[in-house]
Order: C-alpha cells, then structure tokens, then sequence
RNA sequence: GCUGCUAUAGUGUAGGGGCCAAUCAUGUCGGCCUUUCACGCCGACGACAGGGGUUCAAAUCCCCUUAGCAGCACCA
C-alpha cells in the first residue's frame, strides 16, 4: 500500500469499492460540539451573571449562549444573577432591557437572582470571614495602600484583632465611614508574585449614587459577591473570559477560608469585535449627544441592533457556539454571522422588488402586461406578486447606465437609446432566450403607478427608493429586495418603508 | 515592569505522538442550475508563528524567541 502514491490510492480504490471511497469522502457537517465539562455528567449549575448597565451585546451574548449550550446538553438549572452591586454602575432602564434582551436570545433560564436583594447574606458572611480571620477592615488612603502592597508590606490595619476589625466593620454597616473611608480586604499573601493577587477588596462604601433597588452605603466588591453566591446558589460549572482569570484565583482564597469547593472553571478568550461600538459608556455617550438614535442604533453591537437588522437570535447561537470556549483570542466575523442568518433566513423570506434611486421612464410601444412574481423562487406554493406595466416603469439608474439593453424581470427586454445622455426605452420583445443570449442583466422595476416609497437603512447610510406596495404587509420580518439582499422591515409610518439591511 | 494565558488557511473551528499529503464551515475564484448578484449543486484556492530539542515517528510533548491578549481598582 504505500508503495502505491496517494494520489493514486483514490481512484484504485473508486475502481475496487466505490461505495467505501464514498463514506470515506463523505462531507457530513455534523453539528459542532464543545468539548465536555468537567464533572457534569450528572447535571450542572450554571449562571449567566451580567451587570445592569445597558442592554446586552454580542459580547455578552458568548457567555450567556456558551453556558446556556452546557445546561441545555447536561440538564440541570441556569441561573440569571444580575450583578448590581455597583450603584454606580446601574442604569434603572437595564433591567428590563436584560430580562428582553434574554428573552430574545431565548435562554433556558430557570431562576433569576438580583444581588442587591442579597445584601445582608454578603453582610453576614463577611462577619464570618472576619471572625476566622480571613479579612480585615482597612481605613487606610488607596494610595498609600497600593505602594505597600507593590512593596509587599503590610498596611498597619492588617495587624488588627478580630474585635477590632468586627468593631470596624459594624462601624461600616452604621454609616460611621464615608465613603472611601473603609474598605474590608481579604487576608491573602503580600508575597504572592502577582501584585493582583495581594490582599484585594470584599467591601466598600458609596454614598452616591443611590442604589435603584435597595437602601445600602456598603456593598461588596465582585470577588466577594460572587465567590458568596456561586456556593450558596451551587454553581457547578462557569464559563467565562479570560478576563476573569485573576479574579477566579482570587475568589479562591474565599472558597477556601469557608471551605468550599469551588466550581469547575473555563476561561474562553478574548473576542474583538470591529465595525460597531460596544462600550457601554461610549453607546450611552453616543445617545445622548445624538449621535446614534437609541440602544437599538445599526452602529451599535447590541442584541436589540442587530435584531433590528433582521439577525436571527438563532444565528447569533449558533455562531457562538461555534466560536466555543477556547482560549485564544478571537475576531468576531460578521461574515460567518451572516451566513448563519442567511441559511435561517433565505428559505423564510419573501421576495420584492425595492429600486433604489429610481428613474422614472415611458417605455415605447410597450404592450400592457400583468407580470407575476413569485414571493418566494423555491416554494411556488406561496404565490405571487402581481406587477402591471403600463408602459412607464421606475428603474435603478445604476442598472441603465451604460448599457444597450436589460431584460425587466418576469416581464420583457426594453432597448435603451443614449440621446442627449437621457436613456430611451424602447419594448424589445418577450423572449428571455434573447437576454441570455445577449447577457443582458435581468433587473428589477416597478409600475410608475404602483409604488410605495422605502428607506433602506445601512450602516454606512440610508438609501432612498421605492418598493412594492405589498411590502407593508411585511413589518418585522425579513424579506429579500431581489438583487440588493436582505432586510428586515422596521416600520411603515405615512405610507413610507422603513427597511433596515441584514446582508446580501 | 510584574503575573498569567494563548498561537492551525482571510475569518471561525477540528485534530492533544503514527490514521495529517490536516477537518468542517465561512470567504474568494471558476462552472452548473435559475426570469434575483438569492438558494442549491460541482470544482479550485488557502494554514500547523519562528528556531532548537525529545522520539523510529511531532501540528500534537519540552525549551527558547516572537507576537497577541488579560490582570496588577474601594468596576463587573
């Protein structure tokens, strides 16, 4: 066998046994798997835990799909914990956006926990973290703070008793400390190598602004609210950035002063994402100074704009699922996204005809004829659009200019004469074996009578029209504009559309 | 700077010592089909970051280099 050279391997073996060269080529795509968890063999408990200060984008949407794809394959219960323990960092709006935005994504979540209704659990389990010694109230200036912690030297505070750091802390809890008056740090090690590593924050004050949901000056940093709450509420399993590898082994040394066991990490890595603004202050920036419409604006990257833009929930799943959790870091594609969305898309879609930057023109000795479309050219069962030409048509200038002839689609070839550098049609008979012949491109027109004006909306701006009257019927789906690709149909408000493009 | 993580076609991914002359998708190009530049079908293009080492055998294990990323907050 290997003295035979491989490229002749294959057609010796399509002349022995053809039916096995077939089953060894055979390109079956089979759905993606992410490799298996860990330790979830038996169900798993999973979080989605995204804070409330905007709606949710597409970076979000990884980790809520990705842990959502291991609850759905294992079984088991998927938490929503929204992580509002920075008041700072809330916007009251957010929670509703959040609960839609997972709605959209249809997430299979079975309990949603707020932090801010857990406040007194945080209070309670930090006393005992004090009482075994595992954290200390420090009252000194952050910046003083820092300079000894990168000298790995110990700030005066750590040296406390308990009783002295439980007095501290109760002072904390009665508004005896402003804020940035007291901090509760975890004892770690002041020699760990990694400065993130040493004596980090649990606790802090914030006097302004006022937290939307609860009456509270403390509240706990992330490590420690989240160490809390994924042992009380069982999480088994986490996937997350490898933004928050520091503060997994941080969250450690809170695992193992209770004694807890600590669920089963994985850190997918970073995912850039070009052409949209993603930052939620620089979106709520943008808003507000007018430059974008709204948290649903095209030019932004969250779920809402891109559902705007006629992208399936489902397509956005199934590109985050094949992204997976690994580790290197990424460039999101808006190219595979598309395709995604096309293959949900195409079979569903309606076709008509939207002719963008219209020419009006008569067209000489055209017969009157009724043209019949079909809605969609693989499922005739859904009918047609009915078209008739009564000799004047709207064409897209674009498709006239330099060209001797064109055939208008499902209807009949026009000869265009260049007099004066004005087109001049002329009826060019029915034939399409004429156009092919010719390779005259076959293109879209509409009744100079029957129109509805449109706005298609892209990213890189609006593109004015017309379009088939029926198109109204069409709000909120997908349609495709025959030759141009696909949009969804945002709204139809004094007789005019408002389409918004997807892609080709 | 310190601490850590990662490196497969343009993009995303599979592969974790021999089955790799490397998977699949997407993309691009060509063809077929078609009254859309859609869908579908056929074909082509395109990658193991670089250098050492271990081994009979390395994309796969080890080391170095390079590059990217993350963290070093009283944010999450």
């Amino acid at each position: 066998m290997a003295a035979i050279p491989p490229a002749e391997r294959r057609s010796r073996l399509d002349e022995l046994a053809p039916e096995l060269l077939q089953e060894l080529f055979e390109t079956r795509e089979r759905p993606r798997e992410l490799p298996p968890l860990k330790g979830a063999e038996n169900g798993v408990v999973m979080r989605f835990a995204p804070n409330p200060s905007g709606p949710l984008h597409l970076g979000h949407a990884r980790a809520a799909v990705l842990n959502d794809y291991y609850v759905q394959r294992y079984g088991g219960t998927y938490i929503l914990r929204i992580e509002d323990t920075d008041p700072r960092r809330v916007d009251p709006d957010a929670y509703a956006m959040l609960l839609e935005d997972v709605g959209w994504l249809s997430l299979h979540v079975t309990d949603i926990v707020y932090q801010s209704d857990r406040l007194d659990t945080y209070y309670e389990y930090c006393t005992k973290l004090i009482e075994i010694g595992g954290a200390y109230v420090c009252t000194c200036d952050p910046e003083r703070f820092r300079e000894l912690k990168l000298a790995q030297k110990a700030c005066p505070c750590r040296g406390q008793l308990v009783e002295e750091n439980l007095d501290l802390w109760q002072r904390m809890l009665d508004g005896g400390f402003h804020e940035g008056g007291a901090t509760v740090r975890v004892k770690t090690d002041l020699t760990h190598p990694d400065p993130a590593m040493r004596d980090f924050s649990a606790f802090r004050i914030v006097n302004v602004p006022i937290h939307p949901r609860v009456d509270a000056t403390v509240y706990p940093l992330m490590n420690f609210s989240v160490a809390v709450d994924d042992h009380l509420l069982g999480i088994t399993h986490v996937i997350r950035g490898k933004d928050h590898i520091a503060n997994t082994r941080r969250q450690r040394y809170i695992f193992d002063y209770f004694g807890w066991m600590p669920p089963v990490y994985r850190h997918y890595g970073r995912m850039s994402i070009s052409g949209v603004v993603l930052s939620t202050s620089g979106m709520r920036e943008g808003i507000a100074s007018g430059v974008y419409t709204g948290w649903d604006d095209i030019h932004l990257g969250t779920l809402r704009a891109i559902a705007r833009r006629g992208i399936q929930a489902e397509a956005v799943r199934s590109a985050m699922v094949e992204i997976g959790i690994g580790e290197t870091d990424i460039s999101f594609s808006w190219e595979n996204l598309y395709a995604r969305n096309k293959a949900i898309v195409d079979p569903k879609a309606n076709r008509y005809f939207f002719v963008p930057d219209p020419v009006e023109v008569a067209i000489g000795n055209a017969p009157r004829r009724v043209a019949q479309a079909a809605l969609h050219p693989n499922d005739p069962s859904r009918g047609f659009r009915t078209l008739i030409c009564e000799g004047t048509v709207i064409l897209p200038r674009a498709e006239l200019e330099g060209r001797g002839m064109v055939r208008l689609k499902d209807l009949f070839n026009v000869r265009i004469d260049w007099v004066d550098g004005r087109p001049v049609l002329t009826y060019a008979g029915d034939a399409l074996e004429d156009a092919r012949r010719e390779k005259v491109p076959i293109i879209q027109w509409l009744p100079a009578g029957a129109k509805v004006p449109c706005v298609l909306r892209r990213q890189e701006g609006d593109q004015a029209g017309f379009c088939e009257p029926r198109v109204v019927e069409e709000v909120g789906n997908v349609v495709q504009f025959e030759r141009i690709g696909f949009a969804r149909i945002d709204a139809v408000s004094k007789g005019a559309v408002d389409a918004f493009f997807a892609h080709r």
